[in-house]
DNA sequence: AGGTGAGGTTAACGATCGTTAACCAGGATC
DNA sequence: GATCCTGGTTAACGATCGTTAACCTCACCT
C-alpha cells in the first residue's frame, strides 16, 4: 500500500478498518499498535489518548463531508441538480471509505463527549444541507418530513460496507440510481401506502 | 413498563437497549442487571454468558424477520404486492424494534462464531427472499445487483433509529413511499448515468 | 415438617484494558 | 561533538471486565 505515508495517518487508516470490524472497544491499543508495526504504547507519541484518536477520525470525516456537500450545492444551479450533485458525493465518499463510514455511526457513542457533540452539530448541518434542497423541489414539505429523508438516502447509500457484493463502478450505479429514485418525488402519490399523507397539505 | 414480563426477556429487552446505545463491549453485567433491578452476575441465572444473551437475542429476530417474510411473499399474488407487503412489514419491524435493528447490523462481531455463522445465514435468505422478487419484476437483473438493491433497501428503512424527528405514523409513510420508489422500476443495465435529473424539477 | 430447586446475593479470581513511567536509538541543530 | 527532540521500546499500575464459587431465601411439592 502507500507507505509514504506519516506514521499518524497510518494509525487513522487502520484504525478505521480495525474499529469498523471489531468496535471500537473491541480493539485494543496492543491490536492496533501491532497492525501498525509497532507496538502498543507508541500510539500515545501520536494520540493524547485512544478516544482522541476516535474523536480526530470523526470529527475529519464529518468535516469533509459537509465541506464538499457545501461546495456543492454552492456550485449547482437548481435544486435538482444540487440534489444530484450532493447523491454522487455521498456515493463516492461511501465507497471509497466503507471502514470510515461503518465507524460513524457505530461508535459515535464512544467519543468524548465534546467531540462527540462537535461532529454532532456537523452532521447536523449535513443533514439540513440535503433538507434545504427538498424542501426547495416540494415547498410543502416539513423540515423534520425532509430531514427524516436525508436521514433515510444516508441509510442507503451507507449500506454499501454491508454488501460488498457488486464491484464499485456498478454499486455506484445502483446507489445512484436508487437514492435519487427514493428522494425523487416527495410527496406519494401511489394508492395503497395507508393513509399517513405525510401531513403539511395545511399547517 | 410491562411488569408481567419474565426476568428473561427483561433482559433480553434491556441488552437490546443498551447494547444499541453504548454497544456491545461498553455495556458490562453489572449496568445491564442494575438496569433490571438485579445486580451483576445474576444474569448467569438466565444465560451461560453474556455472549449467548447476545446470540438469541439476534438469532431471535433474524428468525423472526424471515418468518414473517416467507409467509407475507408465500401469500402476495404478485411480485410487486409481495414487495410492498415485505417493505410495510420491514418499515413495521425496524419502527417497533428501534434497539434490535442497531444491535444487529452493529454487534454483530461480537457474536460466537457459531451464532454468528447462524444469523449469516438467516440474513442471506432474507436478503434472497426480497432479491427473488425484484428479479421476478425486471428478470434482466443479475442477482448480486438485486441482493445489493435488497441491502440498500434495508439500510433506508433501518435508518429510522438514526433520526427520532418524525412520530411513527409519518415515519411510516416516510420509509415507506422512499422505500418503494427506491425499489421502483429496477436499475437500467447503463453504467455511469451521468447528468441524471430528477423527475419532479417542474412544479 | 422437610427437602428441593429456582433465583437471588456478595466475594473473589484471572485476564485484559488504557495509561504512565523509565529508558533508549538516532538524526538534526548549534 | 555535545545536545535535544522524535518516535520507539519494555515494565508496571490500577481499573474494570466476565465469570465462578459459596451462600442465602423462599415458594412449592409430597
Amino acid at each position: 500500500m502507500t507507505e509514504t505515508q506519516t506514521r499518524r495517518q497510518q494509525l487513522l487508516d487502520t484504525a478505521a478498518e480495525l474499529f469498523a470490524a471489531r468496535g471500537f472497544h473491541g480493539v485494543s491499543v496492543a491490536d492496533l499498535g501491532a497492525a501498525c508495526g509497532i507496538s502498543g504504547p507508541a500510539l500515545y507519541k501520536h494520540f493524547p489518548s485512544k478516544e482522541a484518536l476516535l474523536a480526530e477520525m470523526l470529527v475529519a470525516i464529518s468535516e469533509q463531508l459537509l465541506a464538499e456537500g457545501q461546495a456543492r450545492v454552492a456550485d449547482a444551479t437548481s435544486a435538482s441538480e444540487a440534489l444530484s450533485s450532493l447523491v454522487d458525493w455521498h456515493v463516492d465518499f461511501a465507497l471509497r471509505h466503507r471502514a470510515l463510514i461503518v465507524v460513524q455511526d457505530r461508535d459515535w457513542s464512544s467519543m468524548p463527549a465534546e467531540s462527540r457533540e462537535q461532529v454532532r452539530t456537523l452532521q447536523r448541518a449535513y443533514v439540513d444541507l440535503w433538507a434545504a434542497q427538498l424542501r426547495l423541489l416540494d415547498p410543502r414539505l416539513p423540515l423534520s418530513a425532509a430531514r427524516a429523508m436525508a436521514h433515510a438516502a444516508f441509510g442507503l447509500i451507507n449500506s454499501t460496507p454491508h454488501s460488498g457484493l457488486l464491484p464499485a463502478d456498478e454499486m455506484r450505479g445502483v446507489l445512484t440510481a436508487m437514492a435519487l429514485r427514493a428522494l425523487g418525488s416527495p410527496v406519494p402519490g401511489s394508492p395503497g401506502l395507508g393513509s399517513s399523507g405525510l401531513g403539511s397539505s395545511d399547517s
